[in-house]
DNA sequence: TTGACAAGAAACCTTTTGGTTTCCTATAAT
DNA sequence: ATTATAGGAAACCAAAAGGTTTCTTGTCAA
């Protein structure tokens, strides 16, 4: 999963499939590559489970599944106190350098 | 940053430098790769600005440094009600089924 | 039923990645 | 002063990533 949103093609493509589901002919009509080349990273997405694919006549539709980012936010979460830390211990100096020059901002 | 993060052998190190700050030496000790490989990997890491190095004396520190992982978060934070709006329309599925059954709970 | 179209499969190419070994430099310790 | 240690720099290598083109297959439309 980490890998598959690496790449910002792919991160653009879940951004374009938010909301839609389409066609591959019609996802790869908004990349500067070929049909083809879409076609590989929406299978590394799907592999991910990041989007799920639908057969519709002869073509493959394709949608955003968000549940695998569930995971990126636990992960997240861990270090997220860490950086709270950080903007906490800022503070505390900041105030404590206003003290000392009895400041205002 | 996406990129840095992909790496499960910088992810783990991220984890290693949370709560302290180690030289090269120590940090590569807890991997089956060479000095110089993990070097390289504290490297990424710090130009993605999740580390921060130190020189002291003849070593150099290395220490987490979490804030780039705020972006992370506010590009999660998008596709958070995604996941979420799936959960709802379970929820309401369930909800339905329950009130064909006179369920209970 | 014949042709057009959507899209995956296969083969191939180039660049990036993750790793190695070998060398060099700066700081310590004796 | 000399030797040992920490760690980056350089050169190199194999495998993976991102892309291409070409070929097939399955489905729709005439």
């Amino acid at each position: 999963m980490f890998q598959a949103i690496a790449d910002p093609t792919r991160r653009s493509l879940l951004q374009l499939l938010v909301d839609q589901e389409l066609p591959v002919n019609v996802i790869s009509g908004h990349y500067p590559m070929s049909r083809t080349a879409v076609s590989k990273h929406l299978r590394i997405l799907a592999e991910a489970g990041l989007v799920k694919e639908r057969k519709v006549g002869r073509e493959t539709r394709y949608r955003l599944d968000a549940e695998p980012l569930r995971e990126l936010k636990r992960w997240l979460a861990y270090y997220e106190r860490f950086w709270e830390n950080k903007l906490g211990a800022l503070k505390r100096l900041v105030e404590e350098d206003e003290d000392e020059n009895g400041g205002s901002s």
